[in-house]
RNA sequence: GCGAGAGUGGCGGAAUUGGUAGACGCGCUAGAUUUAGGAUCUAGUAUCUUCACCGAUGUGGGGGUUCGAGUCCCCCCUCUCGUACCA
């Protein structure tokens, strides 16, 4: 066999790793330890997509070569495997979730071994088996235990075709983020987790954290601290007071109404009778709008007078309180004091309803805007004027203080955790309910195993359909021995991947959800790769499990995972569009403004570039070019699975990471798959001659300095590029490798393991099939990574630019001892023709010379 | 609107500290080999001018700093992602 036929050769190594458990991870404390995670995947039924191995082929890459280097390394893979379309499928078919996920997994499995990846098997977990998600729930009951875990009726996204509540992450402009479904609001019986308890330890963990900056910033905006006062307003004739929440107490001079959120507590009992229908119908409105609607509505403000007014604690002017759903319930106190002065949706409001506005700072002479949200001095502000923003802010909440009328106050967008959800495929809750009230099962009862059940609808009522399964909801309190009933919601798919990174570090421990002594070693993961779509909610979820569980002692880092890395969206192939319009061929241009145009697929063969734009060849008509997101109804999706059978498993590795940076957006190209199994293509036959001889060309002979040089060029850009996660640039210089050692006759043994071992981290399969065959008899996954030698990286001489003016005319050829001399250097350059012919004339201002690197010469006419 | 990131050949991209812009790969052109195709090998391939050399231009646009700018500074444009009245 002398054609690289990888197919044969990958099924051969992937059966030796698995057989041979290559990479079954020990705890061996004598070595340094790296921790490198994937984000593990929902078991889809659609299988592996090519955006998967990208950011696994990564981590992979440095997990081998980490364990070249010396380190003891952790690799695991598991299955994310709770989720909806599992239980949609059972709805529709009858078909258990269980032997759906099972069958997903398998097919996931065998997928991603048919990759390559060595992870340790031995060390899989599944969120969806008894034996993980008795951590779960035992970890659900520290949390409860803590008091972070509470029950709340509360209004939520109803979705009456999935029959279940969707956090508000999963709605999208109004709809289901699966399916499309509409979905309204509903008050529901809850389980709330205190996330908001944990806010400024989550803001301030991330600073030391080594995470993309927009991924910061993102967790930053969506805990959304702000720094204000609260303040209390009487409201006139009434023994209640409103308080509100405010960045801005220093514009409280130009408080000239105040707005209530039409949920707010008081509204109700503060409305005199004239207003009580208005606002009893707006109540109603604004109740039964969804969200998307809400917005919407919103882009004009609403909203109606109570009739009540409330005393400026400030000036004791007498303000109206109105309400609308511009103040939302949930931010704040749910109520505001409107300073249109100064606030750009008041001013708003205030035009729309005709309320007094008083500008409290002054805006600049030729200021022409409305609210003015800039510094500058107070006006209109008693005690105030003349002031500062941040005097002026500092001296009211002084003075707000002193007058036991409002205190400085911190606030936060972050709200508590809607933790239930009405599905049947989920953890079950180890909650049970004794005279109605919530209590916790006992940890020796753990884990409350799903029951079997017949149908997977939710009741009529929208009880979770859990509450079918009447034999396994009743039951006893073992304490006490009084009736009882389990919890029926279910937990979100969330939890079981908030702590997943912990159960890979002793799978089999049954002490806890994680071996402590292990614990101490592996943690915290050293680099997490996982897409960005999870910037927000997974990590912060999982952040604050973490935190809980460093509080309760049960782990020794603060953070899980030290560095994190996005991988970038792999895009479908460039498309060519043309635009038709009643049959005839439209621009681009004027396609987007026109409504139903006809778009016909152009080949690449019938476009040209002119200047800017793309157009039909040999025509003025510019087309649209770009490449669209992998979706199936647009027909563009990839399949790893093909791709391996045509090109193999390494081509597919290589490739993925060779398109382009990691974390970059990108899009597919089947041409550049084949361009590199080219590649590989021509390593194999670098060792094993062409395909009609069988002979190793591998030779005994001493390497020369020249090969040396090529070799040790290539490990010094490989290690330093995987190091750094540029593996594009990795791989370019193992093509530049193979194009030089082509020209050789022969390749030295002493080049060629070198050479192996620094390309098998990226294509495994062939390295090793051509490690064993110049005669090893055992897998190069741990050979020791070769290092580079800076002797073999001089070269005898250096290419010297000579630039005048900055603009290169002549090229030195320089001994490399001579290098660094600028007397040597410069004299040589002036004397080369060309240069002289650029000197004539001049006189030479100014004599650049970096040693090693240019030389630049400046003249003026003479 | 706001926040973040990005604009380099026909395409994906490279240029790590300011020092020869376009590495590597795709595509394309020509040639070798082949009955032919494929595969492989060799040479070429930013644009304009030119038979060619030479030369000029060139990293979204405009300005600036510098002997020298894809890289640093200011202004503007376009695209992608995130976000949505958060007081």
């Amino acid at each position: 066999m002398s054609t690289y036929e990888p197919l044969a050769i990958e099924k051969k190594w992937q059966t030796y790793w698995l057989e041979k458990k290559t990479f079954k991870t020990e705890t061996d404390k004598e070595k340094p330890k790296y921790y490198i995670l994937d984000m593990f995947p929902y078991p889809s039924g659609s299988g592996l997509h090519v955006g998967h191995p990208e950011g696994y082929t990564a981590t992979d890459i440095l997990a081998r070569y980490k364990r070249m280097k010396g380190f003891n390394v952790l690799h695991p893979i598991g299955w994310d495997a709770f989720g909806l379309p599992a239980e949609q499928y059972a709805v529709k078919t009858g078909t258990h979730p269980r032997e759906t996920t099972e069958n997903n997994i398998k097919r996931f499995r065998e997928q991603l071994q048919m990759l390559g990846f060595s992870y340790d098997w031995d060390r899989e977990v599944n969120t969806t088996d008894p034996d993980y998600y008795k951590w779960t729930q035992w970890i659900f009951l520290k949390l409860f235990e803590k008091g972070l875990a509470y029950e709340d009726e509360a209004p939520v996204n109803w979705c009456p075709e999935l029959g279940t509540v969707l956090a508000n992450e999963e709605v999208i402009d109004g709809k289901s983020e699966v399916g499309g479904y509409p979905v309204i609001r509903k008050p529901m019986r809850q389980w709330m987790l205190k996330i908001t308890e944990y806010a400024e330890e989550l803001l301030e963990g991330l600073d030391d954290l080594e995470w993309p900056e927009s991924t910061k910033e993102m967790q930053r905006n969506w805990i959304g601290k702000s720094i204000g006062a609260e303040i209390d307003f009487q409201i006139k004739d009434y023994d209640e007071k409103i308080r509100v929440f405010t960045t801005r107490p220093d514009t409280i001079f130009g408080a000239t109404y105040m707005v209530l959120a039409p949920e707010h507590h008081l509204v109700k009992e503060i409305t005199s009778k004239d207003y009580k229908d208005k606002v009893e119908e707006y109540i109603k409105e604004a109740g039964l709008k969804s969200d998307l609607e809400r917005q919407e509505l919103s882009k004009e403000k609403s909203g109606v007078f109570t009739g009540a007014y409330a005393i400026n604690p400030a000036n004791g002017k007498e303000i109206p309180i109105w309400i609308a759903d511009y103040v939302l319930a949930h931010y704040g106190t749910g109520a505001i004091m409107a300073v249109p002065g100064q606030d750009e949706r008041d001013w708003e409001f205030a035009e729309a309803f005709d309320l007094p506005i008083i500008r409290t700072v002054q805006p600049p002479d030729d200021f022409e805007g409305k609210a003015y949200i800039e510094d500058g001095p107070a006006i209109n502000s008693d005690f105030l004027n003349g002031l500062h923003i941040p005097e002026a802010k500092n001296k009211i909440t002084e003075w707000l203080e002193e007058n036991g009328v409002g205190k400085k106050s911190v606030n936060y967008k972050l709200r508590d955790w809607l933790f239930s959800r009405q599905r049947y495929w989920g953890e079950p809750f180890p909650i049970i309910h004794v005279d109605g009230k919530p209590k916790a099962v006992p940890e020796e009862e753990l884990p409350v195993t799903l029951p079997d059940v017949d149908r997977f609808q939710p009741t009529k009522t929208g009880e979770p359909p859990l509450a079918n399964a009447t034999d396994w909801v009743e039951t006893t309190d073992p304490e006490t021995g009084k009736k009882a009933l389990r919890e029926t919601n279910t937990m979100p798919q969330w939890a079981g991947s908030c702590w997943y990174y912990l159960r890979y570090i002793s799978p089999e421990f049954d002490g806890g959800p994680v071996d402590p002594e292990e614990e101490k070693y592996w943690m915290p993961v050293d680099l997490y790769v996982g897409g960005s779509e999870h910037s927000v909610l997974h990590l912060l979820y999982a952040r604050f499990w973490h935190k809980v569980l460093y509080d309760c002692g049960i782990v020794s880092t603060k953070e899980p995972f030290q560095k994190l890395v996005h991988q970038g969206m792999i895009l479908g192939e460039m498309e060519y569009t043309a635009f038709r319009k009643n049959g005839k061929v439209i621009s681009a241009e004027k396609a987007s403004e026109l409504e139903e145009v006809e778009r016909v697929r152009v080949d690449e063969s019938e476009v040209e570039k002119k200047g800017e734009r793309f157009v039909l060849k040999g025509t003025e008509t510019t087309i649209e070019a770009r490449a669209h997101k992998m979706s199936k109804s647009r027909g563009n999706v990839v399949n790893p699975d093909d791709v391996v059978k045509q090109y193999g498993a390494d081509s597919l590795r290589l490739y993925e990471m060779f398109m382009g940076p990691l974390e970059q957006v990108k899009p597919w190209s089947t041409k550049g798959v084949e361009g590199v199994n080219r590649f590989l293509n021509r390593v194999w036959r670098l060792f094993t001659g062409n395909e009609y001889e069988d002979t190793l060309l591998i030779t005994e002979a001493e390497p020369t300095r020249d090969q040396l040089k090529v070799l040790h060029e290539a490990i010094k850009k490989v290690t330093e590029d995987i190091e750094a996660m540029r593996f594009n640039t990795g791989i370019s210089a193992l093509m530049i490798f193979s194009n030089e050692a082509n020209q050789w006759d022969g390749v030295p043994r002493a080049i060629a393991e070198p050479f192996l071992k620094i390309l098998s981290p990226y294509a495994p399969h062939i390295a090793e099939e051509l490690w064993n065959r110049i005669g090893h008899t055992k897998s190069l996954a741990y050979e020791p990574w070769p290092a580079y030698d800076e002797e073999y990286l001089k070269s005898d001489s250096v290419i010297f630019p000579v630039q005048i003016n900055g603009k290169v005319r002549e090229q030195l050829n320089v001994p490399a001892n001579k290098a660094s001399d600028k007397d040597f250097v410069i004299g040589l350059a002036k004397q080369q023709a060309k240069v002289q012919k650029y000197l004539e004339g001049t006189t030479t201002i100014k004599e650049i010379f970096v040693p090693g690197k240019i030389v630049n010469l400046v003249v003026k006419p003479s």
